[in-house]
DNA sequence: GACTGGGTGTTACCGCAAGTAACATGCACG
DNA sequence: CGTGCATGTTACTTGCGGTAACACCCAGTC
């Protein structure tokens, strides 16, 4: 009854759902986000039931999968987040390491993006707002709290903090999405853009002489 | 053999394909992305192979469902964009103007930013970097066009205002989202805050004192 | 050694949604 | 009248998520 408790049994099932989860990964970096239950099971060498077993349901297997790779690549932005550096320098930093992340596993990074779906049993709880990725709320979140902590925003700081934190994330994804389909630069290109952009560029510049209006 | 000719028959047909549009509206609204082909039809008052003989498939509908609502936001937005003011202010008045409409109908903005999905039918193309929305796209965009007509940006100018265009719409939109989902403030501050990041801000506030590190 | 319990595995099925024949009907035009 | 054509139907196929029922293996135990 202890909890703490391993025995044998459990130790194989926890490594067979490890297979069983890079099984699915083989699938979806090969066929992407629609890959069927199926698929998965087939190619874990096993069938249907027993991924249900395991997971419950489609929407686990994706909890379980995505949380691996949500926690990898994290961690990375952590390192480049927290590196003892100038601040622009750190953001660059945590730029590339995010694109260079999704330029090397565009499946696995387009398979992170995508929510649980339809799923027809049943009207789900079905919350407004609920449709983002957990990949980007968690990004969201965690340079929220980064900001928070290393930035001097004074009073309502901390709701500043995640308003930018969300916004920033939002950026760097968007951005990513739109380069990854047209590669129109370098990725380092992109960086120095993005950064530049957070640097208030945009306030910076003047308008266009001759322009449309006066 | 005109191709400029419209007989009655084109006419009505014409007609039918807005109604359906209008059904498969209202059931969008009720159901959210999700909804299927035999709740839109019954809506319409008539079954499946109907839609199916206008719209080819469920990717059609959807194409030609997202096109009218997309269009009449990208007119809000280009009205916000070019009013006669201020950068800031139109900086705001955008955001503003996007915040308020998918305030005003989460389940449509929600059905917008859903690409076609899986669609068993055989791979399509499955470009990667297709995924996100088509309305992100068009709204990045736009809002290059818009950044490069406007804002003198020098040699390379095209191609900033275009990364520029897509990281700005992506940082409004996973703000948005966000916000719509946990409501942490007031539309008007959440503006506030995002326009402040727009004007670097971010870049402006000094470190944190006593932080970790040094 | 027989009995029992839990984990692993299977086949066969349900429900549901997308998409597709194949057939019926109303209506213009020669 | 018949020929064409758009409009509508019912009834089907296919494929996926998910489940029920049954079979096997291997511990522990009397």
């Amino acid at each position: 009854m202890d909890t703490t408790q391993r025995t044998d049994q459990q130790r194989s099932a926890d490594r067979r759902r490890r297979e069983l989860l890079e099984a699915a990964d083989r699938v979806v970096l090969r066929d992407g986000p629609q890959a069927s239950m199926n698929a998965i099971a087939a190619e874990a060498g096993i069938t249907k039931p027993i991924l249900y077993r395991h997971f419950g349901d489609k929407g686990g297997l994706y909890a379980a999968l995505a949380k691996r790779h949500t926690d990898a690549l994290l961690d990375s932005l952590r390192a480049a987040l927290d590196a003892p550096a100038e601040r622009r320098e750190r953001v660059e930093a945590t730029l590339d390491t995010y694109l260079a992340a999704i330029e090397a596993r565009p499946q696995v990074y387009r398979f992170l993006m995508h929510p649980a779906e339809g799923s027809q049993p049943g009207d789900q709880g079905f919350d407004v707002g609920k449709h983002s990725a957990p990949l980007l709320r968690r990004m969201g979140e965690e340079l929220a709290q980064v900001i928070e902590e290393r930035v001097d925003l004074g009073p309502g700081g901390q709701q500043l903090a995640r308003v930018w934190g969300h916004g920033i994330v939002g950026m760097m994804h968007a951005a990513g999405d739109w380069w990854l389909g047209e590669r129109p630069c370098s990725r380092a290109e992109l960086v120095r853009s993005l950064a530049d952009l957070l640097w208030g560029r945009l306030a910076a510049t003047g308008d266009r002489v001759g322009g449309p209006g006066f």
